[in-house]
DNA sequence: TCCCGTTAAATGTTACAACAAATAACATTA
DNA sequence: TAATGTTATTTGTTGTAACATTTAACGGGA
């Protein structure tokens, strides 16, 4: 009946951290292109090969593989037929899916969150929300783009459910390398903060049906605009007048 | 203005197959254990090592790692803190969320498949279904599972959206190591018959909502009956009377 | 100039060996 | 007998080399 686990007494208070076994390598070079790809820092349709991955992070060709095949597997990174990897580019199609996706993903999340939410956090997702305004007031757009994510995944993370909010986030890093397509144009991210605003009150009455619809706006919002961006970007590709 | 492509000419009618390059071992591999995966044919918890699957297959570790740790990456496989990968034991909490979130997607897909379904592919559901009844009749109970897959996913496909159709396989594919607790309960199986003729019904009268309420309903239902014997397992595991 | 075949370079694939860490098996002691 | 320390075995990690394939560069001929 007695459980057999020796608790030894005498580290009892001393409140010892379990030592810090530092990640593989194939995880690291994992979490450092998740970083990059997530700051925007590649360009759509960007080639990444093992070789070049390998030399930057100075590891040899195995964890530099690793890492880039499980980022294709997760759908982050795209695998061609010929075994390289690329940065997904996005065709309006398919930025038409991605988005009912997350529509029906983030909904869920905001659902479970309104029911779930503490004061606290509530306290919290606002304040981000305050520091996000006054950073696009003195039009400092990269960090909006970062408060922008902190704001929605403290409202996903609230839901409870890691497995959704794992997915959502895949789903973010698909659409993060347009990132600097965006930046320019984020003057007219005022709709966006209005949307924001929507959400906050939502979360304040707790109501999930509310919250979820103000969730749904803003995304198909960040989709509209991204579809204008791109055509924009490409018809300005089409004809390019001042050579470069 | 003329496209210089020169599709020689003496090559029209004689429609040749591309050369059937063959896949790497690594995708070689990631499939094996994929269909067996779906099959059932490993048992919650199980552990699969590097060097079991490498000599299994007849390859080295390299693409047998290649394969395992893609497949955690997809979340099918879980990996520990260790680096071994295992396969996912299912907890009631975890079997809700993952319900919740197949909810979610499979009742998007419903919607749209709804609205794009031809008469051939209602057709050809409708007598999956058939079949289905059938081997259940017989208590071919394998042979069931398999036409419900193929039932439901004819239809999710019909959607058109490949990349959502590929996320619902992978939830699939992580319940489907429990498809041996499920087969030998699964005389009760009417009441899945009975929501498969709704979700026909429904697509008959191309109803987005009324199919997605079907799905919805069928999921819900295979999750509880999930549940049900997991607890009934785990209690006949905690006091084991006859010795094995 | 454009097409085509040839050659060279780049890149992905795989096996293997050496190493490190975790686990299991064993022996020892209280 | 149960806890603990020790050893052996298993298993994951990573670098390297050899190989196969793809892609780029080159050059002759129509």
């Amino acid at each position: 009946m007695n459980k057999t686990k020796s608790t030894d007494a005498s580290f009892a208070g001393l409140d010892l951290a379990p030592i810090g076994r530092s990640e593989t390598l194939g995880q690291q070079v994992r979490t450092q292109l998740g970083s990059a790809i997530m700051a925007g820092r590649f360009k759509p349709g960007q080639k990444l090969t093992i070789r070049a991955v390998a030399t930057a992070l100075d590891v040899s060709l195995t964890p530099a593989r690793e890492a880039l095949y499980n980022l294709a597997a997760e759908g982050i990174l795209e695998m061609r037929s010929n075994g390289s990897v690329y940065v997904p580019t996005l065709t309006t199609e398919r930025i038409i899916e991605l988005t009912k996706i997350r529509t029906a993903l983030e909904a869920l999340a905001a659902r479970e969150a309104a029911l779930r939410i503490t004061d606290d956090d509530i306290a919290n997702i606002s304040r981000i929300n305050d520091l996000m305004v006054k950073a696009n007031e003195r039009k400092d757009y990269a960090q909006v783009m970062e408060l922008n994510w902190e704001f929605h995944f403290a409202i996903y993370r609230a839901s409870g459910m890691n497995e959704l909010v794992r997915m959502i986030e895949k789903r973010w890093m698909m659409n993060s390398s347009y990132l600097n397509v965006i930046y320019p144009r984020f003057g007219q991210m005022d709709q966006g903060i209005n949307n924001h605003q929507m959400m906050v009150r939502a979360l304040q009455s707790r109501d999930p049906e509310r919250l979820a619809s103000a969730v749904v706006i803003d995304i198909n919002f960040a989709a509209d605009t991204l579809i204008d961006m791109i055509k924009a970007q490409q018809s300005a590709e089409r004809r390019p007048k001042v050579a470069r």
